[in-house]
RNA sequence: GGGCGCAUAGCUCAGUUGGUCAGAGCGCUGCCUUUACAUGGCAGAUGUCGGGGGUUCGAGUCCCUCUGCGCCCACCA
């Protein structure tokens, strides 16, 4: 069969091919698969509460490619997609999109609708809506989204198996998430604690340490200075945080520093509120900073909380989880003058409070000289507008090795397991695990979330009893503890003394995408396929996201399942603007994608992504769109050129020099690509086929035409097997129009078809193909070069041209010398001995 | 402060174990209405491979060092 349109085009053939793929089910998964032919793929859920930049088709094109080799070469391959619609993400663009706010104090209201839908007006005030009317917008607005991304995805081409779509608040995402929880807590990998946590004041909720970041921000160091109990005068420091002085503990300094060692064990008097606090001494104090010596607060940094533990001081919290200060005094502050001076700071926020207590301390001249401005990092959560204070709060934690080195260890060991694509990604995993400074606080004190499955005791008085936890049976996973009752109980149990009450918080996102290959793979589901694809084979991400989604999903596996998840991490690099700085929503840098896919078709934008090496961030240049353009073109139109020279005999021999020649430097190309992506470089393989396939339409198919079209067997055959093996080799990266040319001249779809390999091509492996072919194609060159020069025609005949070349090349040459001829209209050859290859063309007249 | 990466033509980038490695495409210049392709073809120009040392017969390619940029981490009082 051939079936070749007269003038064949790129455009709109995406649509055509897409409902073919679907109708055919070509990226099916086969279920009956066996793990040894499977290749599993842990695919990114992207975060459906953003939207798809060029940057997700960079990388999203990469492990494409590497899914269609893998498939070409007769694997099973397990490719799903899920959506990341839970978490504070979603939550924060639902508050945007529709100007209401979660209270869970409020009832259900049925009839309740939102007032807006991307429209709120700048001073609108948020409607404040119960949890399952806050739960059921979210659903709501991740769903559109959703449909949004869908779309994007297909148009892109890749080639997963809808069938296999989840999202990560959906039901399976939900169960599996909690299944897991409950056995990390039956391991006693999961525990709960009270303890000083990074908190986000705006947020309301606890954050762990992977989602902090440092920001740069200005602030003051202040002079102040306490008095010392024995009456020998005062001590001075230098705080960034004077407000925090009604919260101070102790003051520390190291204990080898000799202005301070005869102060140990003595006491002095804050500055302000007169409150007594020792003076003592731990290495982590720093003599070269400040005056050498600081002050303890409850608690100003994470030092604090450090000397906290271990000098085993009081707690004396003064903001609370609204980010403000208590509003009555403390006890601790017990004279006159303190209790009236924290009067002036009761319910401020900090920065405020700190306005307050330098005027204080200005006016009680406490304070040595004005304050001296200075910038340095603040901790914030990272999609934070406030610094992070820390609160002390009962949260749960899973086990991830930071507080514990025997599990750090072998989370460390556990990358050795892992091939890291590029290998020096490694490193990034092995500096994070070794930096961890504590376990993984995986609850969050949010709404859109997969619930923590527990419930508590309450007492007789009414208060939960913590220690006494009750655990839903796994059948009965997903719960909602919020309107669940644990067994034994009644829903006329909740919150009354004797009763329960279910935990209010939710897991934090990453503690369920860390389960993406058990949800993906239906780990202890109906229906799932967990033995045939786990661990998978490669995890494909970002480089950004090791110390989280990486990490966790490692720790989820280590105490689950005593192993790696997958074999591979292959981490994409980014995509920056011109000025090299990340793409990203909030930068207003991103360039969305639609308008290229439709300008210069998927395949030319697959094509630039393609070109990008595995893990190197690359500048965005819509320039370089325009080669995988033309690319496609060429191929569309040199295959119809090909084909239209009809089919040979079968069994007609491959007998031209120069056609076995060609076949044997393509089989190289083949094995070259192949190799490349075992080792899942994708870019090198298509690099290789590319550079061939220039090559093979310059050259050889001008070299060959005549005799094609003269009807030479030898030609014909290597052509169409040449076509038949540069399709398939570029079909991971251009599916559309390889597909395309493809239906053609062969049955079924070219995703389908078997990867090429040098055997298909018949070549003695240890024939020269550069030698024969090299000046072959010099020589072609020169020849044009001089009619170029000339300013004629191309097809201008040469009426002499003389070869100068060594003898081996003049033996190339002349095995070609038909084609040679016909393609540069030579009418005669001479040869004579050169060490380099040169050329006399005498042109005709 | 520690770690990792990058620095090659105007631009975006290749150069896998040191020996045609000084490349590709874009852009630029010229030529060609050639019957697959003018959304084309053919050809051309362009670089002290960030600076400085060193190893070697030979170094973008290995070692040291400096400079600049990016990222990650850090106890940031």
């Amino acid at each position: 069969m051939t079936n070749l349109p007269d003038k064949p085009s790129l455009d709109g053939i995406e649509a055509g091919l897409m409902k073919r793929w679907d109708a055919e089910g070509v990226y099916r998964f086969d279920r009956t698969a066996a793990r040894e032919q499977v290749f599993a793929i842990d695919t990114p859920p992207p975060t459906v509460s953003g939207s798809l930049h060029i940057g997700h088709v960079f990388s999203y094109t990469h492990t494409d490619t590497v899914a269609r080799f893998q498939r070409m070469r007769g694997k099973v391959v397990f490719y799903p997609i899920g959506w990341d619609d839970n978490g504070l993400a979603t939550e924060r663009r639902v508050q945007n999109v529709t100007g209401v706010r979660c209270d869970p104090s409020l009832p259900f209201d049925p009839d309740f609708t939102a007032p807006f839908h991307g429209d709120v007006p700048k001073d609108h005030r948020a409607i404040p809506v119960s949890r399952p009317n806050f739960v059921d917008l979210c659903r709501e607005i991740t769903h559109l989204d959703e449909q949004v991304f869908e779309e994007l995805i297909r148009r892109l081409g890749l080639s997963v198996d809808w069938s296999l779509l989840y999202t990560t608040i959906g039901e399976r995402a939900r169960r599996v998430s909690q299944r897991a929880f409950l056995r990390n807590l039956a391991r006693g990998e999961a525990y709960q604690q009270d303890a000083p946590t990074l908190y986000d004041i705006d947020e309301r909720t606890a954050v762990a340490q992977a989602e902090m970041e440092d920001r740069e921000m200005p602030g003051s160091y202040h002079k102040v200075a306490f008095h010392r109990t024995d009456g020998q005068g005062d001590l001075v420091i230098d705080t960034t945080r004077p407000e925090l002085l009604p919260s101070c503990v102790a003051m520390v300094a190291h204990p080898d520093d000799p202005r301070y060692q005869p102060l140990f064990g003595t006491t002095v008097t804050t500055p302000l509120f007169g409150v007594e606090v020792p003076v003592l001494a731990h290495p982590l104090a720093d003599p070269d900073k400040g005056t050498g010596i600081a002050m303890i607060c409850t608690f100003g940094d994470i030092t604090d909380v450090t000397w906290w533990r271990e000098l085993n001081l009081p707690s004396r919290a003064l903001i609370g989880f609204d980010g403000r200060f208590a509003t009555d005094a403390p006890e601790w502050i017990r004279n006159d003058a303190g209790r009236e001076a924290y009067a002036h700071l009761a319910g401020l926020a900090p920065k405020q409070a700190q306005k307050k207590v330098v005027e204080m301390l200005q006016a009680s001249g406490e304070m040595l000289g004005d304050a001296r401005p200075i910038t340095h990092p603040v901790k914030f959560y990272e999609r934070g507008s406030r610094p992070l204070e820390i609160v002390a709060t009962r949260q749960w934690y899973i086990r991830n090795g930071g507080r514990d080195d025997a599990l750090r260890t072998s989370l460390v060991a556990r990358g050795d397991e892992v091939t890291w694509h590029p290998p020096y990604m490694r490193t990034r995993y092995d500096n994070w695990v070794g930096g961890l400074n504590g376990d993984w606080l995986v609850s969050r004190q949010r709404f859109f979330g997969v619930p923590i499955p527990l419930w508590y005791r309450l007492d007789a008085d009414g208060n939960p009893m913590y220690g006494d936890v009750l655990v839903p049976d796994e059948a009965d996973l997903p719960v909602d503890p919020s309107t669940d009752c644990p067994a034994g109980f009644t829903a006329d149990q909740r919150g009354v003394p004797g009763g329960f009450m279910g935990d209010p918080d939710v897991m934090d996102t990453w503690a369920t995408s860390s389960l993406t290959p058990q949800i993906a793979g239906g780990w202890n589901e109906d229906g799932g396929v967990f033995d045939a694809v786990f661990p998978f084979d490669v995890r494909p991400q970002g480089h950004d996201i090791i110390r989280t989604w990486l990490f966790s999903t490692m720790v989820r596996s280590h105490h689950e399942h005593g192993g790696v998840p997958w074999r591979n991490a292959a981490l994409s690099g980014w995509i920056l603007d011109p000025d090299r700085k990340k793409m990203s929503k909030s930068k207003g840098n991103t360039v969305t994608p639609m308008h290229l896919l439709e300008q210069y078709g998927t395949d030319a934008v697959r094509y630039w992504a393609a070109s990008g090496r595995p893990g190197v961030d690359t500048a965005f240049d819509e320039g370089q769109m325009k080669i995988g353009r033309k690319l496609s073109l060429k191929i569309l139109n040199v295959s119809k050129f090909v084909l239209s020279f009809g089919e040979a005999e079968p069994d007609a021999p491959v007998d031209a020099p120069l056609d076995q020649a060609m076949l044997a430097r393509l089989a190289k190309v083949v094995t070259g690509a192949t190799t490349a992506f075992d080792g899942f470089d994708y870019a090198r393989a298509l690099e290789q086929t590319e550079s061939f396939f220039w090559w093979f339409c310059d050259d050889y198919v001008e070299l060959v035409k005549a005799r094609a079209y003269e009807g030479d067997p030898s030609a014909r055959i290597a052509l169409r097997t040449a076509l038949s093996t540069l399709l398939r080799s570029f079909a991971p990266f251009l599916p559309f129009v390889t597909d395309e040319v493809w239906s053609w001249w062969q049955p079924g779809s070219v995703h389908g078809a078997s990867w090429p390999t040098a055997a298909d091509l018949g070549a003695d492996a240890g024939f020269d193909a550069d030698a024969a072919l090299d000046p072959v194609s010099e020589v072609l060159a020169l020849v044009r070069r001089a009619k170029t020069e000339a300013k004629v025609s191309q097809r201008a005949i040469v009426e002499r041209l003389v070869v100068r070349a060594t003898p081996v090349q003049q033996a190339a040459i002349e095995a070609a010398y038909g084609d040679l001829r016909d393609a540069g209209s030579v009418q005669s050859v001479e040869y004579s001995t050169a060490e380099q290859l040169g050329c006399e063309v005498v042109l005709g007249a």
